[in-house]
DNA sequence: AGCACGCCGACT
DNA sequence: GTCGGCGTGCTC
């Protein structure tokens, strides 16, 4: 009797699909994890045989054969498949898509996995020496020297960057360096500088030199020290310490003593803060194999370092959200930096939290996790208080910097010119006068957030959603953010005819102008998705503050993470009432992270750093508390609320999500849903609604929700796991399009 | 989700 | 007479 193949395959149905061999196949190499080619319907799809079984709860006869084996060596290992199955399961989600979404996209599409090698160059000898000529030539002439950096910078440019890589450095990574130059290679290459060479994945930067790190301070040396203890076996810990406290010298020294024991380590960051130079500096210290596993990456880049990871020859694998699925089959450490940050979460599809898988799959493979944070989830340091995590704290700014000074500004009464009050901007002069940066936030991009028409009164509000269109003055457009629907900024009122239309509310275009106006000889960087929408744009703008070209730093979120400017003395944050009074009791503790990281970018050792929050509420609790006694404080504040509340992290949640063209479709099914559910709930889940969604009307669609919420999570659970098929069978099901979200952060 | 099948209105 | 609307059902 032919062995039966289970079959995970990627469809939006909660159960996998059993298939005969392939014709001709083996049956004892088919291995699990391995990809199979098989009929579906009337299409083709690539699945991973997740089991090779005796027996199938079919008739036989239905079976059908899969059409080829697609994998010589499994792609995935057991402990991986185990932890996407319980993923799949926890967060209600197909296993077949999740294993799916897991794979980078060209083996997920049934093509063969990449070599490992890929084409490159390296220096000759002859092209070491010309560097170094040139280099001591210091630009001056060089007899010959083509090179040089006056004559020839693109030339020059390629040869010191594979000069920092003698083993070589492949076509992709030169590409990300210096761009377009495949004439320059050539050209070098006739020189006999640099000659083609096959570069293993993994390798690179093997050969590179290896920094010694800095020695560490008494706190840094007690965190690397108390995670050690722990290594080959499970352990959490919460990494909470200021930027600046040397939270990445912890990581590098953890990581250095894991691959010392021959282990692999996992590293996840947000996407924003994995710069360049972050991961120079992972390079210059860790030396051997770092996969990059970043999205910025080519793909095939992408795709090479994660099957070098599985195969055990890439040491480190660095990267976002979807990274925390990389198969590592000597895992003995995972790093979860900026782990309050709201990207470890997807936000559609497979609606996982990759820092709470972290903490998972580290429990499941028994080793170490370490979140790191200055400015640690209410959830995290619930698990602190729990006795879950353990707190690992680097109390100091590394180098006796001072912490920033956070002040309240009173904008109640005062007359704003483009949302800066007069006091902010004296002490805006004062510090210019003095030769410093200032840095403003403003997490609002476009020139303002709606238009009027003063004579009738008509509003920009978007066609499709219940929500306003922003002007965009650079682009002349009014640009719904929520939908992304454009249409020309109107010369005059599309519903009077009136001429006097007026943006309102202040945007990062606004901020530019009014400052461009009251500094006009002062540069500006401004910096947001729009000034930043072209490649290297930001990287560009962030040397060039850097190299203090720039005196006047703007900008949204993407300012405030990841990037530090020792120049900068003053920071403001022009509108910090937002987070205050909205309908997601989440707001509050994101606007303090945010508040505690914006401080975080500014200052240094001799130069401390003041922080300016515009507020129409200073007298407001919340923000009493942050200013006066700082994030833990607020931390614990916000922790007490939480559990009087019974809100999460003391309960648990799952989100039903519906929405539809026809305006009744949606909550009729979540009527039915809900009554599914009370008769499923044994009492300790609750479930509240249907309501509509927050901005009920979005894209043409209207949208509501249903919450369930337990203290305990397993009844959630157990509800979840029958109600979720459950649901799929409703009649109402078929007008709508619905999503459930396990532990939902956002309640849009 | 796709992709079929299937049963009722306006077109050559 | 049919082209095509989208309601319903299935995918091993």
């Amino acid at each position: 009797m032919s062995p039966i193949l289970r079959i995970a395959v990627p469809a939006p149905l909660y159960s996998c699909f059993d298939y005969l061999p392939p014709p001709g196949a083996d049956p004892a190499a088919l291995k699990r994890g391995m990809r199979l080619l098989v009929p579906f319907g009337r299409a083709k799809r690539c699945g991973v045989l997740l089991e090779v079984a005796a027996e199938t709860s079919l008739e036989r006869d239905k079976l059908r054969p899969a059409l080829a084996v697609l994998d010589s060596d499994p792609l995935l290992g057991d402990e991986d498949l185990e932890l996407l199955l319980w993923a799949a399961a926890y967060y209600q989600h197909p296993p077949g898509e999740a294993i799916a979404a897991a794979l980078p996209v060209r083996l997920r599409k049934g093509e063969a996995p990449a070599s490992l090698t890929s084409p490159g160059w390296r220096l000759t000898a002859a092209g070491v020496a010309a560097v170094q000529g040139c280099t001591s030539a210091a630009g001056g002439r060089m007899p010959g020297a083509a090179a040089n950096p006056a004559r020839a910078p693109r030339q020059s440019q390629v040869l010191q960057t594979l000069a920092g890589h003698p083993e070589g450095l492949s076509r992709d990574r030169l590409h990300a360096a210096c761009g377009p130059c495949l004439p320059v290679l050539r050209t070098l290459a006739k020189k006999g500088w640099i000659e083609p060479c096959e570069i293993v994945a993994g390798e690179e930067g093997r050969q590179g030199r290896k920094e010694p790190g800095p020695p560490l301070n008494p706190a840094q040396r007690e965190a690397v020290a108390a995670v050690r203890a722990r290594f080959g076996g499970f352990g959490a810990f919460l990494l909470d310490g200021v930027t600046g406290s040397g939270k990445t010298e912890v990581y590098l020294s953890l990581v250095e003593a894991a691959l010392a024991a021959g282990r692999q380590v996992l590293i996840l960051a947000p996407e924003i803060a994995l710069t360049p130079q972050l991961m120079r500096r992972f390079q210059r210290r860790i030396g051997p194999a770092v996969a990059l596993l970043h999205s910025g990456l080519a793909e095939r880049e992408r795709e090479r370092a994660w099957l070098a990871a599985g195969r055990g020859q890439a040491a480190v694998a660095v990267g976002t959200r979807s990274a925390v699925f990389t198969p590592l089959p000597r895992l003995g450490l995972v790093l979860v930096d900026e782990e309050h940050d709201l990207s470890f979460k997807q936000q559609d599809g497979f609606r996982y939290s990759a820092r709470d898988l972290a903490i998972v799959r580290a429990r499941r493979r028994g080793c170490p996790v370490v979140l790191g944070s200055a400015t640690p989830s209410l959830e995290s340091l619930r698990n602190v208080e729990a006795g879950r995590y353990h707190r690992l704290e680097l109390p100091e700014r590394a180098g006796n910097a001072r912490p920033p000074r956070l002040d309240l500004l009173d904008i109640r009464s005062a007359p704003l010119d483009g949302g800066l009050s007069p006091t902010l901007l004296r002490l805006m002069q004062d510090e210019l006068a003095a030769g410093n940066q200032v840095l403003l936030f403003l997490n609002r991009r476009g020139y303002a957030p709606v238009v009027t028409c003063h004579h009738c009164g008509w509003l920009s509000e978007c066609p499709r959603c219940d929500a306003r269109m922003t002007l965009h003055l650079g682009t002349r457009l009014l640009w719904c953010h929520h939908c992304g629907h454009q249409r020309p900024m109107p010369g005059r009122c599309p519903d009077c005819g009136g001429l006097d239309l007026r943006p309102l509310g202040q945007g990062t275009e606004r901020l530019e102008e009014v400052l461009t106006r009251r500094f006009p000889h002062l540069p500006i960087a401004r910096i947001d998705r729009d000034s930043t929408r072209r490649k290297g744009a930001l990287e560009k703008m962030l040397n060039g503050i850097h190299a203090g070209r720039y005196r006047i730093l703007l900008g949204t979120q993407m300012l405030a993470k990841g990037h530090h400017f020792p120049d900068v003395t003053l920071a403001g944050i022009l509108d910090v009432d937002q987070g205050l009074f909205s309908a997601d009791y989440r707001a509050a503790e994101r606007m303090a992270q945010l508040i505690e990281q914006v401080g975080g970018r500014a200052g240094r050792a001799e130069k401390a750093g003041r922080v300016l929050l515009q507020t129409r509420h200073p007298d407001h609790p919340l923000l009493q508390t942050l200013v006066r006694r700082g994030y833990g404080a607020f931390a614990r504040e916000s922790l007490a609320e939480r559990r009087q509340a019974g809100l999460p992290p003391y309960s648990h949640q799952a989100l039903l999500r519906a929405e539809a063209p026809s305006p009744k479709a949606p909550m009729a099914f979540l009527e039915e849903a809900a009554g599914a559910a009370g008769t499923l709930a044994s009492g300790e889940v609750e479930i509240w609604g249907p309501v509509p969604a927050p901005m009920e009307r979005r894209a043409g669609r209207v949208r509501a929700q249903l919450l369930l919420q337990s203290a305990d999570r397993g009844r959630l659970q157990r509800l979840l796991q029958a109600w979720t098929p459950a649901l799929g069978k409703l009649k109402s099901a078929r007008r709508v399009r619905w999503s459930i979200d396990v532990d939902p952060q956002e309640m849009l």
